[in-house]
DNA sequence: CTACATGCAAAGAATTTGCAAATCA
DNA sequence: TGATTTGCAAATTCTTTGCATGTAG
């Protein structure tokens, strides 16, 4: 198990991922914090996404390119996103139809161990108007 | 408009996925390849595949780590995958309920140039048996 | 003939890791 | 103090690109 140490790098992190509501990547992420001027490494934000994300704390989603996207999670349970393109930000969505549909096709293959991965991808109300 | 010529290096990479029913990476197909003893450049690998992928030629998914698997697609509309963990091999899953779902939620936020990905990853019959 | 494909090596980009120095408990 | 965490730089991995050469049509 972690220890997950309160450090200051760990409490500006979480911080700025509490009041961001979108996904953003460890780069970004890095970007962000040093251009407000904190003193933080790449390897520290990687560090820290990962251990976050590990006890769930973050959600974790790859876009296109295959970079990995945060965001500080608001539900515990199982769930999905809708994610802005343009800006990341994300709706959190329950989707118990599809949770029984991808059950009843593992179990008609005879699949186990079954992890499924939905993601919506679009442009937000906000981004389409400001073009 | 892409031309796609019908050169030695692209017969084999076709052949090999004609025969392989599983998804593969184009490093495991690089390495496939040379160890058969073919004579082909790694570059050559991912600009086929990304040639091919291109005209709906071959299915991509990303694995959990990000690398890009690719396989020959067997369906022209638009579909989605039960993938084994283990072996690569793959279901074609089409899904009229699920682009419904999604297209409904995409519509309740005000979401536009709506994507969704959808990908089931488990372990076949197959796989299991074998351990 | 000539536009496109190939191969190699170098470039890129995201992420991880080794290790000494700093720091939380 | 003692175990973690940090920061930096170097190392990894997957993927793309530049460019001279080869080749399908």
């Amino acid at each position: 198990m972690q220890s997950l140490r309160n450090t200051k790098q760990r409490q500006v992190i979480s911080n700025v991922l509490a009041d961001l509501d979108g996904f953003i990547s460890a780069q970004a992420l890095y970007q962000h914090l040093t251009a407000a001027g904190e003193s933080i490494g790449l390897a520290t934000v990687y560090r820290t996404l990962q251990s976050m994300a590990e006890v769930h704390l973050l959600d974790v989603v790859r876009d296109q390119s295959g970079e990995m996207l945060f965001r500080a999670c608001r539900s515990k349970q199982h769930h999905h996103h809708l994610v802005c393109r343009s800006c990341g930000s994300a709706e959190e969505l329950q989707a118990s139809e599809v949770e029984a549909w991808a059950e009843q096709l593992a179990a008609r293959y005879g699949y186990q161990q079954v992890e499924h991965e939905v993601e919506i991808f679009g442009v937000c109300p906000r981004c389409q108007n400001q073009r």
